[in-house]
DNA sequence: GTGTCTGCAAACCATTTGCATCGGT
DNA sequence: ACCGATGCAAATGGTTTGCAGACAC
């Protein structure tokens, strides 16, 4: 979504958009697109998969909510928009908050050490869940 | 790759895995799959696709290399087995390690706050390389 | 010789996209 | 009315897989 000088496109504020917000922000966990999809046709049967997908997508470029790049085939979506960090199962993929504080100084020990220009960063822990502990 | 109960498959050391490997290891960067697949055919010009993908998944089972699951659409792989961080360019998509000592203690801080098992971290910064900050 | 590995091609699956129509503003 | 958004279906692109022949041990 490349924006022309000067020109402000606005945001609709569609059934559809409202909905897939909604439905992020009602939930703890943290689902991916075809989740959402599977949450909101039970309020919207007629919504598309691609409506999902262009909906995060454009939320997730506004800041609106985050899209997750955790391990694992599927990208998944936070409507927790601030910075926080995540444990993955590695047996059955779910993801959890992790009520760490944020690692202080980590970004400006890193940029030290590199001639990158530091943006973010990102912090995951993988493991097993409760559940998948029993099951093993 | 399951392995049943009393069994040691034995890992052949053909040809392809073995240049796949010296590839892998001889480079700095954080090759793709495809990477790794352009490099290795000037040696082994009747190699396929598959079988990169195959061996390279094969090795990282087995700890020889690493399966780096950054942000992007595709996975990276990385000779050093031995945890470290990485930054990436959010622009390009180049992936450089990031000489810092692991952060201490993370992983015991994380178990005390989650039921989850933890078995590891990644940390990873995004950023700007220093050749996509001259475009900008 | 046995059982793994390879090359090839087809299959898979998450995500993206083109297009005609719809609907917010 | 304008232009962004939607539904649908087809396309994309990375990765995986089935199979018959090849090769390491």
């Amino acid at each position: 979504m490349l924006l022309a000088p000067g020109s402000t496109p606005r945001i609709r504020i569609t059934r559809q958009r409202q909905i897939i917000l909604d439905e992020l922000c009602s939930v703890t966990s943290h689902p991916t697109a075809d989740d959402l999809y599977q949450m909101v046709r039970r309020k919207l049967p007629r919504i598309s998969l691609g409506t999902v997908y262009r909906n995060l997508e454009t939320m997730a470029e506004l800041g609106m909510i985050q899209k997750l790049e955790v391990g694992g085939t599927q990208k998944r979506f936070d409507g927790n928009a601030a910075t926080h960090y995540h444990v993955r199962c590695q047996r059955c993929g779910r993801v959890d908050d992790l009520d760490l504080g944020l690692i202080a100084g980590v970004e400006k020990e890193a940029a030290a050490k590199t001639r990158f220009a530091i943006l973010r960063h990102r912090l995951e822990f993988t493991g097993l869940c409760p559940e998948c502990q029993k099951k093993l």
